[in-house]
This record gives C-alpha cells, structure tokens and sequence, in this order.
DNA sequence: CGAGAATATAGCCATATAGGTATATAGCTA
DNA sequence: TAGCTATATACCTATATGGCTATATTCTCG
C-alpha cells in the first residue's frame, strides 16, 4: 500500500542528498567525485548514499576499487506518479495532456521523428 | 536556492500526513474530519496539519468555529518541477510529450478531439 | 456573560537522523 | 604479501520528530 514512498519523500527532503541526485543526473559517479562539492566528511556522504540507495533512488556499481553510483529510474517514477494524482489542481491542461498520454501509449510505433 | 522543498519533501515523509492530502483532494475539511479516520490523537493531527501549512501544502481558512483546510496547489506543483528534471530518465515519450506541452501552451484553441 | 465545541499550544518521552572521528574492509599493484 | 586507495561501519553526540496528556484559546449560542 505504500510503495515506499516515506523512504522516498524523507530520502528526498535533505537538500545534500538532492545535490547527490542533481550530479548523478549528468552520470554515474564515485563517492569520491560525489563526496567532492561538499564540506562533508567521507562517512558523511556514504550515510548519505546509504539512504538515497535503500530508498531505491540510486544503485551501486562496481569498477575496480570503487563503488560508482547511478540513478534508479523507478523510484522518481513513483514519486512522480503520486504527484501526478494532484496535478489536476494546479496544471489546467490536465485534461488534455491525460488525453495525449493515453494516446501516445496506445500507438508506440507512431514515431513522428524527422 | 531551495525554495522550501526540504520542509516539502519532509512533509510528504510521513503517511498520516500524505493521507491527510489525499482526503483534502476531495475538498476542503475541518480538524475533526481530518482527524476521523485516524487513531491518533487530535493534538497529533493538528501538529501534523501545522507541518503541512508550514510547508505550504495546505491552508486554513475560517468557518464560524471551525478552521477548515484546503490544499496548496503551488506547493504540489514546485515538487511536480523539481521531479520534472528526473524525466527523461524513465520516461521515453518524454520528448515528444514536451512538443506537445510546448504546442497546447502556444496554441490554447487547438483542441484535437479525436 | 457562561458553557460548550473546535482547535492550538505546552511540556514530556522515545526514537530517528545528521554529523563527527576512528577504524574496518576490499581491491589494486608493486 | 604489503601498502595504498576507495569506501563502509561502529560508536558517540546533538537535535529533530512524532505521539501523548493536560491545558489554553477562540468562537458560537443561549
């Protein structure tokens, strides 16, 4: 019934942790690199990293002697889904766009790229 | 630079309080509706209803003896932007959906009904 | 005004969280 | 294997958070 989403929204409410997320969007990262920007200890930021992976935001990998993380897709999909059960109250295209969505769902092959 | 999304994010963190959300989604209540389906004490819920003010998810108004709630729709929305920058990672249409967007805002009238 | 209803505030406790330093672990590389 | 690098874990401290009971505040109404 939950899906998480205390994991994911308590994840989400430190703005260091955010940062994390912000780097990892332009790629995959070391703890190092992501450890970098911030006056942070070390321990710091794997607590840190900790929390954003057990709230399933990102993923670890393994490259050599380091542990780079990425981001998980599925959970900002999820957050984005709960939200998206109040859009109608603020975004007056809702209806439309739902309109669109459904389209564009049922007619995968109808790519009007070029 | 943060625009209030810690105490956002903090907020939605908590399932009584997302619950909350979701009844006020069917229009506006008093303490005591809200605080109907829930074991918690009325001391509770008011404190958790004053967290969601402070973070700009809902407001009071004033009804006789009452203080009814109603949600924030711009707070809905800052979360719905900041989630917005995640999207190309798990969403494919994504692109074409911002066309769209794109189109329907510079375009109101052009209402494509099937 | 006085009583009662609706809600807020105060004060207390238990647990969670963020940060730090010290130390452990894992994988290269000489 | 020894030593170096990268990262994780343990443990401690301070503060924040959620819940409770008791009490205060604010209206409405007779």
């Amino acid at each position: 019934m939950d899906d998480g989403l205390n994991e994911l929204f308590s994840a989400l409410s430190d703005p260091t942790r955010r940062a994390i997320l912000g780097r990892l969007a332009y790629g995959k990262a070391t703890v190092a690199e992501l450890a970098k920007p911030f006056k942070l200890s070390q321990p710091a930021i794997s607590k840190h990293l900790k929390v954003l992976e057990e709230a399933g935001l990102i993923r670890s990998g393994r490259e050599a002697n380091s542990r780079p993380r990425e981001l998980e897709p599925d959970a900002f999909k999820k957050i984005s889904d709960w939200i998206a059960d109040y859009r109608r109250f603020w975004d007056q295209n809702f209806d439309r766009l739902d309109d669109y969505l459904s389209t564009v769902q049922g007619n995968e092959n109808d790519k009007s790229g070029d």
